[in-house]
DNA sequence: GTGAAAGCGCTAACAA
DNA sequence: TTGTTAGCGCTTTCAC
């Protein structure tokens, strides 16, 4: 990499003029910034960014934390974050923790020593489960902006960027037994999360409000095949006319196995989920889908983030949660 | 943050002093070690990463470039570059081409300012269709390796990672000829990139092999419903008995559109598609699937660039093309 | 055993 | 209009 100093030595002019004619600084004559920008051009000089963020203190870096990133939801929110971060000239650091408290903590530390300006993250389902903040805290205390989406430590002061999750599963039960159904049941393979929790109150609400019908719930753990578990579960509960799906593989397969046991969707039993376009589209008929605007999370938690960090003035303002509202994208899955 | 400026004012030494010891130099004393120490431990001091950078003129950051996070075999790879980058002590600056040329020469060029020692990419669809090269001809003579993976541009000299698309096709086409089914056919949404024609050459060979029969290929633009498609490709050649996927969705897609029609999978077809083992589980039965072991191919295209990172020793090194072979993992799709 | 100073590449206050 | 200098945080050579 060329720097300013060969530059300035080719020209011979001190390495400050350069700096300043290649910043169109009006301290330099027209004609010297005319050389010096044609010689950068020739050798395709390009500011050097470490240089840059060492004397800026500011890295233009946003170090992004996510606990996995083969679940669609997290990759598509990934997305979002990337597309807004690049819009507004921040390159992002992606760290994967697993699921992991540990493997958290240290991508936490890791970036904190000067890498990146600030954080956008969703808490592990370890740190969730031990309902660990410390490490949160820390990092914000030396100075550095967090914002948490979609799995929040409600306790720690920062952005936070959410779904209505209690509302939506609420909403959609209501749907489904306003279509009349009488035992509707709920799957998850999320029970740990703070978003899966929510999710299971609101579909127990409106269960619960409808006085006639109870709740009957499938967990399926991690280590499960979800395939064969919700297999069983259907064939256990024959009376089963409707399903709500709080993650965005079960509510497909669910679709499939009813077919497979030679029940008509949505004649006999509905099915609802959480899913994203495409995996919605691996089932006949395509499942009737609780979106996420996934993108819209990532893009939100990226403005907030670069309002907070572009906030120079120094007067620090309250943290906001912003909440993207889910919608019901009705598909052959319903009736 | 707190710096070595810092602890040096406090504990009245040098900043030379406080750096050496904390690099446990001989040079120092025990007992000014020790002192040192913990007063960095009490401050949490770390050192400032971009202030090494600077210095030691390497970063240890690699960047990725790809071309679509939301594709679930790039994001698994990305998983397994981040990883092993992880392992090694780097971090991943993440970009993302959205198939699109300009992106990738932007990310390119953005990157190559000191903020990475390397790339790993992916090529972009845009890319391989206009077959452009010179941005990565240019980033290489900077001194920034580059390794490809999966699509490759073969023109650039630099290591690659690869699928046995060709193989992985071919031998999947035998295996349904041995089933001793008579027509094949092939589906893909990829046709656009080198992997889609190699996947469709190695099947046209198969076919063209067995002397009675001819190929037949359906083409999936982006701009279409994948199901629709299908269905109405399935519904034209009723005699279709077996269908090869190359892309991630359409094997699945394929599995419930034929039982939708009435027939029996595999009794009366067989499928079998590039897929991973979350989407192969939303058909019944389970998608017979090509696996292309994504997370190696992520180690691998990260140990290659570690590899030539770390030889400092100056001596270079032939390029090495790597091929992780494809596994076919029979479920109950194919016979 | 400890400290002073140079230098990585850049910007900016100040001097000329 | 141009150049000198200091400094961002760190390592390392050389001097004391």
């Amino acid at each position: 990499m060329v720097t300013l100093k060969q530059l300035a030595k080719e020209l011979n002019v001190s390495i400050s003029t350069v700096s300043k004619a290649l910043n169109n600084s009006e301290e330099i004559g027209k004609e010297t910034i005319k050389r010096v920008k044609e010689l950068a051009e020739l050798y395709n000089y390009k500011p050097n960014k470490v240089a840059l963020s060492l004397k800026q203190n500011r890295t233009n870096t946003i170090g992004v934390i996510i606990p996995d990133i083969l679940n669609h939801f997290l990759s598509k929110v990934l997305f979002g974050i990337e597309r807004e971060a690049s819009l507004h000239g921040y390159n992002i650091m992606t760290c994967i923790s697993n699921e992991s408290l540990e493997k958290e903590k240290e991508s936490l530390q890791l970036l904190a020593n000067g890498s990146v300006d600030g954080f956008i993250l969703c808490v592990s389902e370890e740190t969730q489960i031990k309902n660990e903040i410390e490490h949160f805290k820390q990092t914000i205390k030396q100075g550095l902006p967090i914002v948490m989406f979609d799995r929040v430590a409600h306790d720690v002061l920062c952005d936070k960027v959410i779904v209505d999750d209690f509302d939506a599963t609420y909403r959609a039960t209501k749907n489904l037994l306003d279509e009349n159904r009488k035992q509707i049941a709920f799957m998850s393979n999320i029970d740990d999360l703070s978003v899966g929790k929510l999710r299971e109150r609101g579909y127990n609400k409106a269960i619960l409000e409808s006085q006639d019908y109870k709740p009957l719930v499938l967990n399926i753990k991690k280590e499960d095949n979800a395939q064969d578990k919700i297999i069983a579960f259907m064939k256990k509960h024959k009376n089963i006319d409707a399903v709500i799906s709080a993650d965005s593989a079960s509510g497909v397969i669910a679709i499939n196995v009813a077919t497979s046991l030679g029940l008509k969707v949505p004649k006999d039993i509905s099915v609802i989920g959480f899913s994203s376009q495409s995996v919605s589209n691996h089932s006949i008929p395509r499942l009737t889908t609780i979106r996420q605007h996934a993108k819209e999370i990532g893009a939100n938690a990226a403005q907030m983030l670069i309002k907070r960090l572009q906030n120079i003035t120094g007067e620090p303002y309250d943290f906001k949660t912003k909440i993207v509202k889910t919608s019901l994208v009705k598909n052959g899955s319903t009736l």
